[in-house]
DNA sequence: TGATCGTTGACACCGGTTACCAAAATCACT
DNA sequence: AGTGATTTTGGTAACCGGTGTCAACGATCA
């Protein structure tokens, strides 16, 4: 808004023209820009002046040179769920928009044995002031300590509280999921299947301890036949509808770990003919896109993955960030999930 | 791999280490690191050599500073669709795997008065050598001037090719929503609905001349009742639905300009018993996962996005990827859709 | 031997920051 | 009031780690 129209070739004013123009030294311009203390009030008003009169914003290279640090924030992820990590970003643009700081993307490739030294090589050569991890690669441990002995800070988002409020933004998963096995409980509903997530996750392990705790306080139990593997895809979901839906007692009801393989398992329960949700109800994960695509659309719990990109970034940087007092709620950072119902769920016949 | 492992606090070489252990000057390092012609094979060889030995990585920031240029690639959206741009994304990441670049994305308000004047501050900001431009927004001749003006290097992608092959990568959607229409206009639909696209999107003015032509071919015209308008938001698919099939005489069969509204009008036939694909064929656009999420998979034109993420980076900075001679083949830049035949279609009754 | 050419180096510079010092202002005390 | 000690403030120079300019250099050619 201040800042004035250039024509195509105008020069940047740079910190020596504010400070001639205000009558200063460089150095107390910088001061300003940097909110130094030891100031009298004239002279950072002068300067201010002078900033504004010229339209003057500090060129970033030179800053990033002089500090060793540049103001980038880094997203470093290697999610299978293309709309995580975009929703995701999402939030973390969202929080850093009227900052100085800038967001840079940087895919990590999990499964390589490489991974560790890549990730060095790009914080050591694009240093940025911190680093958001999502998960699953949030779980590595020695990708933690990479950032803590690069001096770079970082956040682990997870899906439950990490030991370490300082570096973690997470949201109460499991509470959320034992919500909903709640209320197909509720519903009537006794012979519950499971689809699981891939083995390792976090995220897998939290969905499945609120299920078999909403199981456990129902007195109810969960036979190996019920519980069928996956990998959070689509095809996982077609294998486990074919197993849990050709049993002799098929359950009446179907949670999944996430929503593309309760759309899997919904494919497979049209292309049988069953129901849904009359002859079978389905509950899934994420709150994608998918689930409300398909049809019937999906009960599902949300993740708040958007405001924990928020919440991370604030977490992050806050010393950088405009209105950041209200993250000062302690330590918490654990954001709330909820539980969605929509058409996919009903009483058993 | 080459680079040791350094301690904590392990200082970075500079340019400085790396003539001195070269015996050369920095200058000179400089010119191996930037490949200058005008050196000898020794010197080049006996500089390579020091640098490898120290493990020496340029520092970005003071490159950025001295050539008053980052070495980033700016990724500017403003797109509806998530997926789209998250596989674009990855495709540029791809392609700059290799390189000293890396990505920086920045979401843009479409909308807002200040569009405009918020980009030019985030252009001088970052200075990046060059900006992305994706669709909607790449259609906007006064961001391309802007960056034109800013001499920040840039490309558009659109889904038809633009006037400027140095500045577009595109895709022949037309040539394959034809194609896609002939296919149904073979197997003996006559009586085919259109969901259109949002106004303004030359994308879906694409779609549109390419439905249009097939019809035109086989001698069929498209009744404004079947001619459902759309924004490519599933809500529109339903209310498109809800139009095409509560018609006397419904359609044999839909296009629809996304996938979204594709599952939106699936959805009405679902719950209005009308059987997909037997009495009623849909074919959608874009191949995002809803098209295989939902039941029966949806037909659709797969648009190469993520390779065209790859030919952008490639256009936009040949010179600083590796392996880009494969890009000169000549000013094309046009990538071939596909039509994909899935369950969602089939002859009429 | 001198002119020409390709190769290399010295030095200023990019636009900020920090280290250090000097000047000014404030204070405490005899 | 005068003096020195202490605190604030401003200025200078060096520096962050590279690149541009241009002159000097050595080798090649006539």
């Amino acid at each position: 808004m201040a800042a004035q129209k250039k024509g195509a070739s105008g020069k940047q004013p740079t910190i020596n023209d504010v400070a001639a123009l205000a009558g200063v030294s460089k150095k107390t311009v910088s001061r300003v820009i940097n909110r130094s203390e030891f100031l009298t009030e004239k002279t950072r008003k002068a300067v201010e002046q002078a900033i504004e009169t010229l339209g003057f914003v500090p060129n970033p290279q030179a800053r990033a040179l002089a500090f060793r640090r540049n103001f980038l924030i880094a997203l470093l992820h290697d999610n299978p769920n293309a709309q995580t990590v975009l929703n995701f970003q999402q939030g973390v643009l969202d929080a850093i928009k009227d900052s100085d700081l800038a967001l840079l993307v940087r895919p990590v490739d999990r499964g390589s044995e490489r991974m560790l030294d890549d990730v060095r090589t790009f914080l050591e050569k694009q240093r940025p002031i911190g680093a958001l991890l999502l998960p699953p690669i949030s779980e590595n441990d020695a990708l933690a300590a990479l950032c803590e002995d690069l001096g770079v800070r970082y956040v682990r988002v997870g899906s439950a509280p990490l030991d370490d409020a300082k570096h973690c933004v997470s949201s109460n998963d499991r509470e959320v999921v034992a919500e909903a096995v709640r209320a197909l409980i509720a519903l009537g509903h006794r012979r519950i299947g499971f689809v699981r997530g891939p083995q390792g996750f976090r995220s897998a392990a939290e969905r499945e301890k609120g299920f078999r705790e909403a199981l456990a306080e129902a007195g109810l139990d969960l036979p190996d036949a019920y519980n069928a593997p996956g990998n959070y895809r689509y095809a996982a979901g077609i294998d486990a509808g074919e197993a849990l839906l050709s049993l002799g007692e098929p359950p009446t009801a179907i949670f999944c770990s996430n929503d593309e393989m309760a759309a899997g398992v919904m494919s497979v329960a049209h292309a049988k003919r069953i129901e849904v949700p009359g002859a079978l109800s389905i509950i899934g994960f994420d709150d994608s896109p998918t689930a409300t695509h398909i049809w019937p659309a999906l009960s599902t719990v949300r993740w708040p993955i958007r405001e924990m990109g928020v919440r991370a970034a604030k977490t992050l940087v806050p010393d950088f960030l405009p209105f950041t007092a209200e993250v000062d709620d302690g330590g918490a950072a654990v954001l709330r999930s909820t539980f969605i119902q929509r058409q996919s769920v009903a009483a058993p016949q």
